[in-house]
DNA sequence: TATGAATGAGCCTTCATTCAT
DNA sequence: AATGAATGAAGGCTCATTCAT
């Protein structure tokens, strides 16, 4: 990819599409949209990435891997106690959702829309950090063994703590709206659920 | 056109909207596909609803209204304790979200599409369940200062309820394909998050 | 044709047809429309008239005949001088088209859209004012001998006054709004040329 | 598709569309049935003109504007008196239409659809050739002043020029074949009236 | 590398008309 | 006499894509 002053027009394209799809989904953004932006030649798109669908896959599937794979950071956390790692990826976790509100609807729409994609996506995904996730299970079995947290399996954690973060960026349109809130009100409450659910998390977590 | 005993062609052309509505979305469900799996004229659709909005939204309003209204049900639960009562509605919601999986999706997805309509549901929503919210919030406020759960506000219980099951039901089709289970195990991890969350939910309100 | 109350609903058709179709003109008046006004079914157009190309022909015939037939009147005005005459015949004309400004669009219109239609009308004009013609014929080589009128002939006299009086209620509504007349200025500027029309034409006439 | 010399395939679809709408109209002129003529692809025609209104307006405003601009030509006409240039500007007016004679039918048509573009041709208009008619003015007032020309006004005047100029090319095909007029037959009635009109129009305004 | 021109397929919608009742 | 249901055809328009240049 070559890079013509700051930003070659592939990569203008890229960004452009992304916050259309980010915007308004797959099915309402035409290519002669997205090259009014970009300001270029409709044919340009299909040049540089033959069909739409190609564009759109290839920014879903960077979006995609950044959602799962920073799951589990390569940050070294060893020196913390499990119900403190727990903490500082679930804020990680939150502070990605933060930065990328829209990306879990992109992703769930998505694969509702062509789920055979999530096969290709699978193989792509290989890169499954095994190693940390190994080392939290065998803290989390101590903390059981020891009685400090209630029996509960790990995945089932992830899960909670997934779920509570995504929903609340999925529903905040709705809430938003809902609510009639202006941005700080949205700002305050985004901020008090990220204390309230890692509250609801740890504290789910004792015995 | 023959006409089933029980079933107006209205009917049918509605339900076979709906299905197509939940499992592909407003956009890419269109009035020629839904006449085709009707197995009428194309413009019979047009003829009963004037236009695709006007379909849409009769199974809209009806979607999102069963889906906001039930949250409280009308069910007396006055004899249990306040951890009783939240247990019995967040079962009864996971429920409701268990017979109609995909209905989240389509509200986050349709809300964004045009978020004018959330004005004219909310006026159509007055039904709000004050009363049911008040004598909750009376039985919380009871159990926080008898030192039983710990600070925490009723929205903040709600919303974290509704995170974890609805985020549950949105992931699921990612979760299925990705882990490849087959029926079985979907449903078997269904009913263990359906016990999970509760736990969570519950565990999360401890002092 | 029956008559209910005051009027059949044949009738009622009939001139909310009229009506509509002066208005928009043939394309643009949709048998959904008519019915609507009427407050009847769609198909009950139909049932009387078989098609729309139909119910128009019915009215526009009427309307057709009314304007050419009426042009020479059965009055007697053989008492008046030919001068006299044609005053009477201009006012009357003029205040026939005063009554149904809108015709004359409509004739020119439909007979460019389907100038075959002329045949038939023509057959049924069949009445044609043969005898009226040769009096006024006869007065008119009578003034012309005798110098009181210069030399031309009844029909450039008859097309010369037709053309100013329909002329004016063609172009009225592009004067209108053109110069932004409200509707006393417009009835004055009416008054004003019915005059003129007749002034042009009789001054005309002056050896 | 190929493209003759001279013409683009934008000019070929301009052409073909004036031609038809002028034929049949604005409603019965479809985009399918322009396409057709041209030998293009239905969406050739959305392609260069969007809409099928757009394209219209295109044509229409310099029709409108051809029909009024020319009125009061820039000629220098002062070597003339009032009467030869009245004379004058009516012969003008007359070959106008005769070059283009469905045009009065068109706008009348037009601006009755859709009035509201009136304003905004009333404005594009403004190059109103004020001077000119003030100068023919000026030349009323003296001739009426020195008895050479009866009372009445300019605007009078011109009406009547108008109305008897435009009706005879608007009610010429209801004469046409009313009348079972060929193709001589009409260019002579149109010849004599050509002269008749300017006749009526000098003869009456003799004092 | 980049683009203007062109197209086939599909979209939603409206229409006049028919038919069984 | 009157109507609800149903339909084929056509309308304007947008779309993703292709191709020659």
């Amino acid at each position: 990819m070559e890079v013509n002053e700051n930003q070659s027009i592939e990569q203008i394209i890229l960004e452009t599409a992304e916050r259309l799809f980010l915007e308004k989904g797959y099915e309402s953004t035409s290519t002669t949209k997205i090259a009014r932006e970009v300001g270029c030649n409709q044919a340009l798109i299909h040049y540089y990435f033959r069909t739409k669908e190609n564009l759109f896959n290839r920014i879903f599937e960077d979006k995609f891997r950044m959602l799962f794979q920073q799951l589990f950071s390569t940050e070294n956390l060893s020196h913390l106690s499990f119900t403190e790692k727990i903490r500082h990826i679930a804020q990680t976790h939150f502070e990605l959702l933060e930065k990328n509100p829209r990306i879990p609807l992109l992703i769930l729409n998505e694969l509702s829309r062509q789920p055979e994609q999530l096969k290709s996506l699978r193989e792509k995904l290989h890169a499954y950090p095994e190693k940390a996730f190994k080392e939290l299970n065998g803290d989390l079995q101590q903390e059981i063994a020891a009685g400090k947290i209630r029996n509960c399996s790990l995945p089932d954690i992830i899960v909670t703590m997934i779920s509570l973060n995504v929903a609340l960026f999925l529903m905040m349109p709705v809430v938003e709206q809902l609510l009639m809130f202006d941005k700080n009100q949205k700002k305050a409450l985004i901020q008090h659920r990220k204390e309230e659910n890692i509250n609801f998390l740890l504290a789910g977590l004792r015995p």
